[in-house]
DNA sequence: TCGCCCGCTATACGAAAGGATAGTCGAGTT
DNA sequence: AACTCGACTATCCTTTCGTATAGCGGGCGA
């Protein structure tokens, strides 16, 4: 069985290989980026599955993610990471992949999750799946109320008062009342800053 | 040898794990979080080398460090990370921390750096060390003129027009060209869509 | 040397944001 | 019934942003 590993951390990259190639007796190839993956899927394609790390030079989410399955002639072609959350993992999965695989997960469910994948199911863990989203449940989430919660996300899309308004179906007004109050919890001193704030939490 | 390593990512955590144990023939101790890391170095410390992740639940950057070299008894305490960059290496190497692992570096190298540490002396990889910091050559960089650079930090500061431009000791209404023409060029349609833009191309 | 681009400054104006105060309405408390 | 509280709207006003247009000086290449 070989398999193809694509991540851009040589030491995760290198220590996964070596226990697949242990523990599993698979045959192993590496790549650190896409470019590279996507090379030797051109030469010493198919690979019974390919591992592609989802955030790594050269992935842009899902697209590159359907043309690896092309390139590996409709084998299983499976997403690593260790940072994405469920939707993406959802989408990643309607999107055809063979599966999600969080770096949380365990290590000896790893051997048994890729002899799964190879065989032609999907495969994502469930805890994994029906955790709750990060953010449903994020710090700020009680600190704001749901309107500010709202606008908060206009903000961070750069939207306009007006914009975030006529979206959510408002008055300009009361969207600014909004912003006010958010940035005061917040401990902002303006939109700009609210923003990277809830960027830096993780939020949208 | 003992050695404890802490790391949210349990795929990571039990790869590395079995690759130290197998390869360096090191007894390894694993824990999930800082928290963890602490109880195992309470009840079966001090270990011969300590290495935390620089990013999962419990660590406040520096500050852990430093806890965690006194409850290791003055043994070896050594950051491993996988998005941190040279400057953060730096100050954690001048805070007494044994060493820095990027998760760049090889498998292989890695081996060496753990005895290399266990003998007391301070690792880091040269060439992650010499490397311009990322930021440094960012595709942002050939877009943008050294000023709007400038300017385009004082917008993820949040501050105001006025503000930057008493920092960069420029004019308000220079401030302004800047901020429009930066925006042309990330195409962001305001000073707010901007900042995010930088923030999601990891700037500042 | 000429033209040209770049960084900077200036003036001016409309649009948007930010702040203060006040009032309506409905839900839930006491 | 009186009360609080959150969400919403309204008016008024100041500050800040965003855009346009024009001018100046230095560096650089044709």
């Amino acid at each position: 069985m070989r398999i193809l590993i694509a991540d851009d951390h040589e030491l995760v990259r290198d220590t996964i290989s070596a226990f697949l190639e242990r523990e599993g007796g698979f045959e192993v190839a590496k790549a650190e980026d896409y470019p590279a993956a996507v090379e030797l899927m051109k030469k010493r394609g198919p690979y019974d599955l390919v591992l592609l790390d989802y955030s790594m030079p050269g992935m842009d989410g899902l697209k590159t993610l359907s043309a690896a399955k092309e390139l590996n002639r409709d084998k299983p072609v499976a997403l690593i990471s260790g940072a994405a959350d469920k939707t993406i993992a959802q989408e990643a999965l309607a999107a055809g992949a063979a599966g999600f695989l969080p770096k949380s997960m365990a290590a000896k469910s790893l051997i048994s999750a890729v002899k799964f994948m190879i065989m032609g199911e999907q495969y994502a863990p469930l805890d994994f799946m029906t955790a709750e989203d990060a953010n449903a449940n994020h710090p700020l989430r009680s600190k704001l109320s749901e309107r500010e919660f709202q606008v908060l996300e206009g903000l961070c899309k750069g939207q306009s008062n007006k914009e975030i308004a006529r979206d959510l179906d408002l008055q300009e007004v009361t969207i600014k009342l909004h912003v006010k109050t958010l940035c005061r919890k917040l401990e902002a001193k303006n939109r700009t800053q609210a923003a990277m704030i809830a960027k830096e939490e993780g939020l949208f």
